[in-house]
This record gives structure tokens, C-alpha cells and sequence, in this order.
DNA sequence: AATCGTAACATTAACGTTTATGTTACATAA
DNA sequence: TTATGTAACATAAACGTTAATGTTACGATT
């Protein structure tokens, strides 16, 4: 575009010397004397050569470059995740790219099968809920480095980045039951993933540990219609009367307000409110609304530093669980 | 990894025809007989292959591959954006990167000069805030296929996809004075540029057009610091009482809440407020938060759907302003 | 029948690196 | 002295594509 382009043949020649001395010298070979390699350097940068990454990956099968699968960007989790992600691949020099899945498996899949051609040098991801498929990862792991966050698939060969999903779960519940609520409803959410099924679990031990009966009646499942949700949220009103709400996702958060304030229920005297959320604005809702909030930014900090060790170490083959813990938050929906 | 790679050698082999004969028949060219390009495209379907995409790359110098350089990722607008593009970006079977700059020009322009050299198609940029470097993006986008979005240069020769600041400024300072107000504080964000500038003097000008005097006194800037901005806000009430706040960026909204409930002012009894915002939680804040809401998705779609159009055509000496227009969604924090 | 055009392939040279394998010159060891 | 080791470079072969150029066979044209 600009006049020719700066290669190393150029700069060989420049300098009289051969093209693989100067590739040595810019990667700092120890082959390589001081004194060339310093006659390497300034020229590169008097010419401001930057190597062609495509011809580096091709010959040397590094791509400085890690792909980050996972179902919504604009997700107050997922793009706090995202930043932590971004920061540490910067650290490293590396390059991000991304993909959105729309919670539908069959395109993540399609996404990670065409990063398996050497495009990408690991993965990052947080798999769609609509399907549990343990059996291509079971595969993939052996393929690419591959580190999952937050929503894992259990017992695979790999790295997992977790939050305590059933104990933040039952304190949440717990927390409900000490303000007083007898009659707790579950709104549902991952119900396929480790994640979800987690904090339903802790739900329900919560209730067990405080002998109280769990009661099917009061799950509500999650739609993808935000004036559905509206809809079962009211009915389960009707029908059952909750006197508490723990909502297991943020996506609950606006139909449950929205509901109540159809139902001229007020929130936190007739109702109370909790939710697994990253919304910054939480604390300014009508009420302030208690949150289970992940550490979102350090567990992409986390999953990130973890496939860079991979990466290092080149031996993939390893396994480990790390579990970050998610805060209570208490705000006035809960308020006794 | 596992057994032999399949490339276009392995193909061409198997079906003892000619390399060449192969990756002619996968790019679907006109002089392979229908015959040879179903046997090569079956075999590669068998055998799973795809492409390289660095010899690829190397070779044709196309990257399929766009980069997206925005101040944070974790921001209700660019999130959104962010999905607009990645969408278009999918559609046309291209790759998309983030970075991001943290509002830091310098990391900006590290970014941009890291993707010079073949590593992108074209690249999708939203600069920073804390300056306005002109020069440098006069010459770069003679260097490469460059779309800005919402935050943009101007007068440069490229596309450029803005929404209408001036004129929804305009209607939100009136909505506020129809309203009542009388003395309407302005929070200031962007100020370098000309979104900023622009909202700045859509105010201005709504005061000027009802023949209110502009009181400079009235004037906000913003702080990196959350707190900072909350104690100034609180400042700015105790010297200069506004009846209105108009509210630049969403930053500034945490901020005035806080501020009004720490001073016991009752939204919108005492003060009317409204923001510039994408939050998606505005109609559940205490009170619903009046907001200019910028059309973010589409946005990014525009802009990735420019990209595009030039990218396809190859003169990138094209240029044009798309303005979109935000909508002003009137709530309880401006009731009258 | 000789010529030409062209459909359908093959040969081969790139693209810009990295790296395995030479090749020197010179210091050191035996 | 000769052999040996090594520092510091050069040569050349990859990496997996794409594309410019060659080749062949065969039907159409004159």
C-alpha cells in the first residue's frame, strides 16, 4: 500500500547479512552477536518493521491469538469476564477474538470446530444452556487447549473456573428464611449446566436444613419471552403465594419487578427479592435489590492466566477446579 | 496432534489429481469440471478439512478477520455494539477482535499500529476520550479499511456512524424545561469530542432557543472516581440549587442518585433528572429514569455492514457520515 | 487436413517466516 | 602439531495456501 513493504529480506539485505541471522537477532537467538543484533534491532525499528503474523503462524504454528466462546456479550457477567480476559491476553501480548452463541450449541460447536485449523492458540469458554453435551468436549480437550468459566461441563480433562454456586445459593436461601419467608419461590435458570442445577441444589438443602418442604409448585422455568416470564411470575402469584423470590439468573431481575409492580405487590413487605445479578445499578433499583454477585472480571482474569499456563507449559493434559466466591450483597428487597 | 494433518496436499494425493486442481475446486473456481469438484469437495468433507487459515492469509492476503477497538468492553452501549457487529461479522464468515483501550489514546494507537501489518481485514474504532488525535487517523486510513462508531473523528475520509447528540440533546433539554425546570445542570463527559461537544451544545442551544441564560456555573465535569463524582454532584446543589440535571454520559447516573439520596432530595419533586443511556434497568430505577437511549446494536450493525461494503468494493476513499437517531423515552424522573 | 480455441487439468513460484543443517574462523586441548 | 569445539553466521527447506503460467486433448473452424 505504503511504498514496499518492510520484511525481513528487506532488512537482510539492508544490512548484508542473511535472513535467518535476522529473524535470529529479532527473536533474540543466542546465536546471534551483540553487536548484530543491535544493528538488527534499530534498523527495524528506523524502518518500523512489524513481522507478518500469518507467515510467523504458518511456520511456527503460534498465533498469539485465544478465542472467547460464550453466549452474550452484552451480559453485565460476561462482558466484566470479557474485560478480565482482555487484560491479561494484552499482559501477554496475545490477541482476543470473540464469539457469541446465542445460547444455541449447534453454533458453538460450528465456532470451535473452525478454530481447530490452528487459528486460534487456546480456548475460553462459557457453554450455551440449551443443551448439555458432554461428549464433544470430552473430545475437544484433547484438541486444543481449553479452559471453561462458569459454565463448565464436569469431570473433563481441563481447567474449570468456577463460583460457589451451591453455597452462595444456600446462604441466599438461608438469608430469605432468616428475614422471615416461609414460602419461597425458585425462578430457574441453567437448568441444564452444573451451574444452574448447583444453585438449585443449595436451594433446596437450604430449605431441608430449615425443615421446611420443598414444593415443585413454586420452580418456575425461564423463557426466552420477557413478557412470558411476566406472565408466570404473576401466575405463580396467584396461585401459590410466595412470600420470597430467589431468582437463580439476572434475567429474572426486570420481569420480577415489573410483575409485582403489576400486582401492586410492594417489595420487601409483601415480597422478597433476591437475585444472582452483576447489575451495577442494583443498588439504585425500587428497592435496592439484594444481590448474589459473581466475581465476573477475576474469574475471566482467572480462566485466562489458566490457559496461558497451558500454554506454557505445552502439557494440556492437566486438571483442576478453581472455585471464586460470589458475594451476598443485602439490600432493602430482603429488608425484615 | 492426532494423525496427520489433512491439507490440501493430503487431499490432492488421496484423489491423485494436482494441488493446484484442489484448492481451485474448494474456492469453487470456473476451470475444475463439476465432476473433480464433488469428488474434492466429498474427500474434504470425509476428511474433515478446513483450510489453514495462515497460509491462506500469507498467500492471498485476506484474513477474514476484523478488530474492534473500543474503550471498555464491559459498558451497556458498547456490549450492545459490540453484538451488532459480531452478527454482521458472522454472517459474512469473518472473525472479530476486541481491544480495548481503557480510554488511554496511546494504548489506542498501540492497538491500531499491532494490526498494520496483515493481521485484519479492516477495523470497527470508538476512540477515547482523553484526547482528540486527529492527525494520527488522517493518515491511517490510508492504511487500512477503518469504520469509526458513535466516537469518531471528523473530517476524515472514511465512513463514520454517529447518532443525532446534537438534536436528541436538543428535545431532552426542552423535555426538561417544558417540564419546568429553570435551572438545568449539565454533567459533561466526552468533552473532547464531538459526541460530547455536540450534547453539549444541543443544551446550550434548548436554553438559548427559551431564552434562558447559559450559567457555566451550572457545569459538570466528570472524574475517573465514582466517589468524586458523587461529592461534586452534592456541591454542585448546595452553591447553585438546579431544579434539572442533564446527564451526559451513563456514567454520571450512579452518581446523582446517590447524590440526591444522600441530600434527601426527592427525584423529581425537587429535581428532575435525565441521562444519555443504555441501561437496561432505567424503568426499574427509584424512580424510572427518564433516558436518551442511542440505538447501540444498530449501531454496531451499520458500522460492521460498512466495514463491509468497503471491504468488498476495495476503494476505501469512500466517505459518509450515517447519523441514527436516539429515542428520548420520558419516565418518572422527569415527571412534571 | 491443418489450425485454432478452449476446457480441464498440472507445474511451479510465490507469500514471509522459522529452523534444521551447513559452513567458516578461530580459540582451545591433546 | 593436529584435532576438536564453538561462536557466529549462511544456506536452504519447510509451513499450506494461491495464482501465474504451462500443458494436453479434443472439438470446432477454415
Amino acid at each position: 500500500m505504503a511504498s514496499d513493504q518492510v520484511n525481513i529480506k528487506r532488512l537482510a539485505q539492508e544490512l548484508n547479512i542473511s535472513i535467518a541471522t535476522v529473524s535470529k537477532a529479532l527473536n533474540d537467538s543466542y546465536e546471534i552477536s551483540a553487536k548484530t543484533k543491535n544493528r538488527v534491532w534499530d534498523l527495524a525499528k528506523a524502518l518500523n518493521y512489524t513481522p507478518n503474523p500469518a507467515a510467523s503462524n504458518l511456520r511456527s504454528h503460534k498465533t498469539k491469538t485465544i478465542a472467547v466462546i460464550i453466549p452474550d456479550v452484552a451480559n453485565n457477567f460476561f462482558s466484566l469476564a470479557i474485560k478480565g480476559i482482555e487484560e491479561v491476553a494484552r499482559i501477554h501480548g496475545y490477541h482476543v477474538l470473540i464469539y457469541q452463541t446465542h445460547e444455541d450449541t449447534e453454533m458453538e460447536i460450528s465456532f470451535t470446530n473452525s478454530l481447530l485449523n490452528g487459528r486460534v492458540d487456546g480456548i475460553l469458554t462459557s457453554v450455551s444452556s440449551n443443551e448439555y453435551n458432554n461428549d464433544y468436549y470430552r473430545d475437544l480437550v484433547k484438541k486444543v487447549p481449553l479452559v471453561f468459566f462458569d459454565r463448565v461441563y464436569e469431570s473433563l480433562q481441563t481447567f474449570k473456573i468456577t463460583t460457589d454456586d451451591y453455597e452462595s445459593s444456600f446462604a441466599a436461601t438461608q438469608h430469605l428464611l432468616d428475614c422471615g419467608c416461609k414460602k419461597i419461590a425458585f425462578l430457574f435458570g441453567l437448568e441444564k449446566l452444573p451451574a444452574g442445577r448447583a444453585r438449585f441444589s443449595g436451594y433446596q438443602d437450604a430449605l431441608k436444613a430449615n425443615e421446611i418442604d420443598f414444593d415443585e409448585q413454586l420452580i418456575l422455568h425461564y423463557e426466552n419471552l420477557e413478557e412470558q416470564n411476566v406472565d408466570n411470575i404473576e401466575q405463580l402469584f396467584q396461585q401459590h403465594h410466595p412470600d420470597g423470590i430467589f431468582s437463580s439468573i439476572e434475567e429474572f431481575i426486570i420481569p420480577t419487578y415489573l410483575a409485582c409492580r403489576n400486582m401492586s405487590l410492594s417489595i420487601p413487605q409483601d415480597v422478597k427479592v433476591l437475585s444472582f445479578s452483576n447489575l451495577s445499578s442494583a443498588k439504585l433499583l425500587n428497592p435496592a435489590l439484594t444481590t448474589i454477585t459473581q466475581p465476573a472480571f477475576d474469574i475471566g482474569h482467572e480462566a485466562a492466566k489458566c490457559l496461558f499456563k497451558i500454554l506454557n507449559n505445552k502439557g494440556f493434559d492437566d486438571e483442576q477446579n478453581i472455585v471464586l466466591k460470589s458475594t451476598l450483597i443485602k439490600r432493602t428487597s430482603t429488608n425484615c
